[in-house]
DNA sequence: TATGAATGAGGGTTCATTCAT
DNA sequence: TATGAATGAACCCTCATTCAT
């Protein structure tokens, strides 16, 4: 999931939510919930949070059971680590000073677009996770969780907002607008069977481009 | 849900998938299964499927244990018959001659948008458990599923393919868009807490209406 | 199990246990009875005691769940009732005055062995079945089933002793010679797998008839 | 049990069937199963198979009901194991090179046969168990209950044909007469209760030997 | 730290028995 | 009498969590 090389400019953000371990040695726990987030999540996509065991993370992590019960409380846990590690590195990936820094807001708004769309082909199977078993997180993880959405999409207000100011853009209402947007590039991930057949991932991602420019511009 | 005065139309539907019972008078086998339905859908909302018992469903539909049994196989059972019973209210509740009737495409497009947005208001937890928990369903109640998915977005498709033909719309590709509009629809139930304190309901389906029927005028 | 005509002379054997019912008219008591236990040892036979249900068995006989408990108080007195047929008829076939009335013990004993085979062979499946399940007996009705058994065997002594005071046989002690035959006979039931492939059934017979007539005479 | 001095000898023997086991330290594996075994088998002997409880089994074996899964798979598992071990202990005891290597045929026999009583009487609840609960056992684990079963027939018959041979005995099929022989020595432990307050356990034995012998002389 | 065996509450399911009609 | 739906105790089994080594 993308090590941090902009930790730097990251550490403004919502702060990583620190987990419980036993253990002493700080970096090892890095390591080790990382590990634990990974194998996790491919089997909480493949079976869903509540069909998979702690046995199971367990042989694919090849931490022993008790082992991996220094690095976590208890079960919820690992969904939580799941769910910030994935935060974690949609924040290192999202994070776009290049796009800012454009100054045509059709351009602007297009890189956005694009951008988003390869985040969302990349963790597509995270997404779909978070939407289906995020109501088993705590609310404290929940509401990160919202948060980071909303910031994904005031920032895509705050172009169209830009693009409406330069008179390029039409919008009656930015935020709703970008919310929109938003779903709309989001339903890649979570509505994607209903292209199967018709279109290749190629035109959607066309497609949804025109649909959302023609929209902002018209 | 079960009144099918519209049964000549609706003979052309997708029809129910029929259930286990050990039950012989078939009557009260469909009273019990929608109550069974019913009182699980809600509890299944709350907790989720897996974090539901069946001792609580027991206890919610006021049956026994081992009379609950007699109405379905397994426990899985009952989330097929959640997935059928709101399949049956939508198909009901979405049967609209009077919206094919329309000659208008612009007004026709609104009621459709009005009628699915009731019904998704309607609806919206239901709408929550599928995407929540569809991947738990066997296959044959999952085709379902999609199907009627997809048969809601043809329709919708077929009104823009009209209001083009008719010269009113601007559409690019009447099915992909159709897609959009039902993902946008679909959205109040899915991620309409993006909108708490900042939009009321009833805001939130007018702006929709405005950047669905904008889009296909424009 | 074949009707009783010789009624008569069974008097004075051991009567037949009396079977609760809530039912007053006492002939369709004993059809009922007669049917539920015939059909339940088919099932018992088949699927051993404990892994036939009370439905099943309601399903054989026809009899509503409720109206079966017209006829019994509980599981067990199945297996009762099924015992007891199984021991009338048994009683039923194995009166044999024709026997007794033989002047030659050799002949007498060779009938006997041959009307015992013959029986075993009737009623191969139910002896299996008694020696499964006699175990889940009340007391009364093993003793019972012990009794006959007990019965059987001392007739057939009555034969050797009656053998061995008119010269003809050799045996040191009777009682122990005829449960010795009496177990010879019955494996035919237990253990006929040992032979299967081997010998026909009639050769096993004959064999067996060799073996035990050889011994009584040397 | 588990001792094989004798591996040599032993490795034309039927190989034990292997038994499932979550746990990893295969000593261990076979402690516990054996103790399973052997209070397992305790508990059907004294109520069946199907009125055991796993509770009952883990209480009487000191093992947690998910330790004793470790174990196990299912409960019938643990029929198989009884049986199991049943068959290797009953292979180990009866495993006689010094009977063969006796010269005298008669003598040889009488060995046999009071080998052959020890070790019933030392099983004669397992065998019991066998005759009542081997119906509800895996194809397989029949199969080898069959098997080892004909194998002592064959031995026995071995020696009876070596005794025809030596112009000793007198018998016209070994096979068939071995059978026989089997069957009432193997009628001590089921039908014990035929000789109850009428011999001693001694006599019963001794009768019982004098029957064969005098048949195989004679 | 790491291992993996042990614990036991609690889940889904069955089925003998009763009861309302 | 007869029907079959209803009851709920008790079963087998799983699995998150702990503990001894």
């Amino acid at each position: 999931m993308k090590s941090r090389k902009k930790s730097v400019e990251n550490t403004e953000k919502i702060k990583p939510l620190p987990m419980f371990s036993r253990i002493k040695n700080s970096e090892r726990v890095q390591d080790k919930q990382l590990l634990i987030a990974k194998k996790a999540a491919k089997l909480f996509i493949r079976k869903g949070y509540a069909q998979t065991t702690i046995r199971e993370i367990s042989k694919a992590t090849g931490l022993a059971m008790g082992n991996l019960y220094d690095y976590i409380k208890k079960k919820e846990d690992i969904l939580c680590l799941v769910f910030e590690t994935y935060h974690e590195a949609v924040e290192a990936s999202s994070y776009s000073p290049e796009i800012v820094a454009i100054e045509d807001p059709l351009k602007q708004m297009q890189t956005n677009i694009r951008v988003t769309q390869k985040l969302i082909h990349e963790f597509s199977d995270e997404i779909m996770l978070m939407y289906r078993e995020s109501h088993l997180l705590p609310k404290k993880y929940l509401e990160r969780a919202k948060k980071q959405e909303l910031t994904q999409i005031k920032k895509t207000a705050s172009y169209i907002r830009r693009g409406i100011e330069k008179g390029v853009f039409q919008a009656k209402d930015p935020y709703f607008t970008a919310s929109m947007l938003f779903c709309l590039l989001a339903s890649t991930a979570l509505r994607g069977w209903t292209f199967e057949g018709k279109y290749s991932r190629k035109k959607v991602d066309q497609l949804m481009e025109d649909f959302i420019i023609k929209h902002l511009l018209s």
